[in-house]
RNA sequence: GGCUCUGUAGCUCAGUUGGUAGAGCGAACGACUGAAAAUCGUUAGGUCACCGGAUCGAUGCCGGUCGGAGCCA
């Protein structure tokens, strides 16, 4: 089975999204039709545009893209939902004749879209119990529970974590069965994909990283933060939590000074970047570019040709 | 100039009634599958400002030097 499926990785800011867009034209130039999906957990909020540093319009060059602008502030993003939405996406784009290029960061949704794993059922009930017991037992208590119920999957889980004990528990319980809350042993494709990473040294990242907040915030992030007030971005269970809108709104409270509220959103930021980077070392699919190297982008087209050579009509 | 307080990990600070030190945050690394821009784990960092003294032994006591803060003049 030949791919017909590309997927931009990599820590934030490191041009993922223009990488995709020359991709697409490259395609596009040799007669190939391919657009562009986004994997980005936050840039699926409508109204969250210069905290995610969202393509514009125009920036978008007449190059679709698909998954942008798909939820409301208030709404609640799983990588569950994600799942069911993108892989329909991607194979009606590929019985379509079109490429898609994956462009984004979410670990977690890249995950969901280019893997097999199927996400085992949720309980909303069963879970709010599971975490007043969390919040009433402590997660050492919990994770006991757990290792009773299913040892597998509390072996795997570090007894301090109650977030993923809690989950745990509430897929045994709703399933009745052990092993089911265990990971798979290894991941499997999906379908054939051409994965590539980009990356550099981490103190280049880190400087490009701080400029970039900084940038934000010139380009009004905090302006972009209130007007996001009365849609509910201070309820929203996922939205809420974005790094660099919770500052600005820490900032809009006087919880913080201009200068605080950069500081700490490029300190978060550096650390997304890091676990980004702990969570895609492992997935070996990936061809890692160095987003300073200057010819990146031909190395890529190399790489296509090399290995999916019928994406640009060879 | 005088008086008082102060100098311990990258940062903020504990601490040792004298037996060469800890926390939180940060950093590096790792885990991760229906909140993942989440939730956690591990590790590395310190001639305890500097010089001298008494002591078997000093980061701790004594003296001095340098730096910081406050009050008085």
């Amino acid at each position: 089975m030949p791919t017909n499926l590309i997927a931009v990785v990599g820590p934030t800011g490191t041009g993922k999204s223009e990488l995709g867009l020359r991709i697409a034209e490259e395609i596009i130039s040799h007669g190939g039709k391919a657009e562009i999906v986004n994997t980005d957990s936050m840039q699926f909020y409508r109204g969250m545009d210069i905290g995610t540093a969202k393509l514009s319009l125009e920036e978008r060059r007449g190059i679709n893209h698909h998954m942008l602008d798909v939820l409301e502030i208030q709404d609640e993003s799983t990588a569950a939902e994600y799942q069911a939405q993108v892989r329909p996406l991607i194979t009606d784009m590929q019985s379509r004749g079109i490429t898609p290029i994956l462009v984004g960061g979410s670990m977690l949704y890249i995950a969901a879209a280019l893997n097999t794993f199927e996400f085992p059922e949720r309980d909303e009930s069963i879970r709010a119990e599971l975490e007043a017991d969390l919040e009433k037992f402590g997660s050492h208590t919990m994770h006991r529970r757990l290792a009773e119920l299913d040892p597998l999957a509390a072996s795997r889980i570090e007894p301090e974590n109650g977030r993923r004990v809690v989950r745990a528990l509430e897929i045994v319980t709703i399933t009745g069965e052990p092993f089911a809350a265990a990971l798979p042993e290894k991941t499997e494709s999906w379908q054939p994909v051409l994965e590539i990473g980009l990356n550099s040294d981490r103190a280049h990242l880190v400087e490009r990283l701080a400029k970039r907040v900084e940038k934000m915030w010139r380009q009004g992030i905090v302006g972009e933060a209130e007007s996001l007030i009365p849609l509910g971005i201070r309820e929203g269970k996922t939205s809420s939590r974005a790094i660099g809108y919770a500052q600005a709104l820490a900032q809009i409270d006087g919880m913080y000074s201009e200068t605080e509220a950069i500081a700490a959103t490029t300190q978060l930021t550096q650390r997304y970047a890091r676990r980004q980077m702990s969570w895609f070392r492992r997935d070996e699919r990936i061809y890692w570019q160095d987003y300073q190297d200057p010819k990146v982008f031909d190395n890529v087209i190399d790489l296509i040709r090399n290995t999916a050579a019928h994406l640009l009509g060879e």
